[in-house]
DNA sequence: CACAATTCAATTGCGCACAACTAAATCGCG
DNA sequence: CGCGATTTAGTTGTGCGCAATTGAATTGTG
């Protein structure tokens, strides 16, 4: 195996930029996708996110939503606002913590998951890529996020 | 190889669910580490992304960088006018054709390319996968990346 | 040559991501 | 019990990403 300590600049330098251009590359075409699979729904990408771990568990505080996405307060107030002027959630604070706010689907939200039925098929469908190769992404994925996410909190010595 | 279209509605939902989580999980984790290697240098992610493009040509036009980059005039011309304020770049209209933008590096936007000289090692030791691992990622996006933009021009059938 | 179509950059508007901060409720320790 | 620390959402400000539009320069075509 080949280790980066006994390699040149030059050569983790072409490395680098190649890695994070086609992730940032990718990341925004799966977005592109996404976007018009999801224009019939009213549903961003981010919002399409919300809506699947809604639809999975019905109801959750915002905190536990952050923690499956990966995202703060910051980002989800406002998103989940416009969720609910569509209509599709209910927001509550919780009779038991007041800090906390539950998120609801609403019938039309729960609705809606079924006119979503079809953009998993058609989103993996347009990667070309067989479910063997998927699953290896996504495992790769998953390995350098954790790696980055210890990086961070653990800097370098 | 397993095919996509003997599977269940079910199991591709999950799979997509992981993919599409795993995958914006990444770069954001990816864009959290290069903020912090970029601090020092005082540019944000997409702004290396645009330094490290120049380092290498010295100057483009808007047009090229956006294609190299797959980035629309509408986010370079903010990011390049701040490039501007921070005495990195120059931009001037192009005497041949008026139209075009030509972005040139200062003496010190060339400068902090020894500034950013150890970014990458650091980087990609902070993703904790061996070379061959990250040129296998690198590979399977650049074919997702590639089916998804196709998909996009020719839409399903 | 004239004029319609195209190219290129910039701008506007909207939504997301994240840092920094605020405000309110809860927890826990003395 | 009382009060400081922590937890939880929300707000503000900055920057990116993209669609849609604008305006100026250029190209192509009759």
């Amino acid at each position: 195996m080949t280790t980066l300590p006994g390699m040149a600049d030059e050569e983790l330098l072409r490395l680098d930029q190649q890695l994070c251009f086609s992730l940032n590359a990718a990341s925004r075409a799966f977005g592109g996708v996404y976007r018009v699979l999801l224009k019939d729904l009213g549903l961003t990408y981010p919002q399409y996110l919300v809506m699947l771990v809604l639809w999975e568990d019905g109801e959750l505080p915002v905190k536990r939503i952050g923690e499956r996405l990966r995202l703060d307060s910051g980002t989800l107030s406002p998103l989940l606002k416009r969720l609910e002027v569509a209509g599709l959630v209910s927001r509550e604070r919780s009779p038991e913590d007041e800090r906390s706010v539950t998120v609801r689907l609403t019938s039309e939200g729960s609705a809606l998951r079924e006119r979503a039925g079809q953009v998993p098929r058609r989103l993996l469908t347009a990667t070309g890529l067989p479910i063997e190769d998927l699953a290896a992404l996504r495992g790769l994925l998953e390995r350098v996020t954790g790696a980055l996410d210890s990086a961070l909190v653990e800097p370098a010595p």
